[in-house]
DNA sequence: ATCAACACGTGACTC
DNA sequence: TGAGTCACGTGTTGA
């Protein structure tokens, strides 16, 4: 609002010189230079104002936003930023390559932070695969979250997102084997695909 | 790096008062004062140091890398928040309120930015509701992006992100009436649950 | 020579 | 009082 007089200044030596200056007639470059300097305050303030403004949004926009000093706050800032690129990148990881790999393969994995297991599988596609899952997934006491398929040319490749009940002893690996023989029950039959191609998601 | 002596560090009247000040016993008061200087210059430093750093890792993170200045930079910053935010909440909220509504219901719609549709609907339960919709959404010329479905008390509730082709001019209304038939024939018939229970996600 | 962006040191204020 | 934070005006540098 109000801009307090600093010492040098008040009465300083150059200001001393400065206050020669005004009363030289050879003073109007210094003049010019005094009058750039008062555009070159506000154009400070004006930067000044842009930078705190976004920060002031910063800090209503996340949800930590209760006491915390600006550099804080930016440290939280990129918390987030990294952490939700990070959860959209495995949200849309289903998305982008959700095709069938020509080899059968099963992979396995868990989500630190949040517990959740996502499983992927490719094999061939038949019309009870379905069925066959969801019997393995419930022998393996796993909780389907979210669920994701896609069958192109005779291979079929399911994405899913599993919660273990909390009392199984078997953990990942009895979930790992489950699947692996939904899996090997499809490759090894070779009656893969003698009714229509059901599912084409 | 190293800090340019300023103008009136060199040669102004204050320092001048500070060396007298150093030479006379009387000076102690000055001392502290100068000593409590250096370290707020210094403790000023370092908050600066935290705060660009901060800025440096974000303009690292952000995608948006290409030389822009500070302020912009943290704009930037609120827009990615704001925006991942908002696709997160999307993503999660099948998860968080996936649960079969007592009444029957059916919604579509469509989203502004990606053009994804999503459809939800709640109906009863039934062996083969799966395989129907399958074949509503191959007749809707509807690609299935994702898919959620959970079953519970001979209830199912199924969410679908969905694209159409695009020549197709039935548009969001031929999916709704898909879907509306599969939802419609699962309720008409009383043979709901004839066959054990098999999907519960 | 103008402009915009930056880092710096300093006064004020708070806990 | 002292350690920490903030806003301010300024000097400096690259387009």
């Amino acid at each position: 609002m109000f801009s307090i007089p600093s010492l040098y200044e008040l009465g300083s030596c150059s200001d001393t010189y400065d206050v020669v200056g005004m009363l030289n007639p050879r003073s109007m470059a210094e003049a010019k230079a005094v009058a750039a300097g008062i555009t070159h305050k506000e154009a400070e303030r004006h930067r000044r104002k842009r930078i705190n403004a976004h920060i002031a949004t910063l800090k209503s926009i996340l949800p930590n936003t209760i006491k915390k000093d600006k550099a804080s706050l930016l440290g939280e800032a990129v918390r987030r930023v990294k952490e939700l690129k990070k959860t959209a990148a495995e949200h849309n990881e289903g998305e982008v390559n959700d095709y069938p790999s020509e080899a059968d393969e099963l992979k396995v994995s868990q989500c630190q932070i949040t517990g959740l297991i996502k499983a992927a599988l490719s094999c061939d596609d038949r019309p009870e695969i379905i069925l066959d899952m969801i019997e393995a997934l419930k022998a393996a006491e796993a909780k389907v979250v979210r669920a994701e398929m896609a069958t192109v040319g005779g291979r079929t490749k399911t994405l899913l997102w599993v919660r273990l009940a909390p009392q199984n002893d078997a953990g990942l690996g009895g979930l790992r084997r489950a699947l692996k023989m939904v899996m090997d029950k499809s490759t090894s039959s070779g009656q893969a695909c003698k009714r229509a191609r059901y599912y084409h998601l």
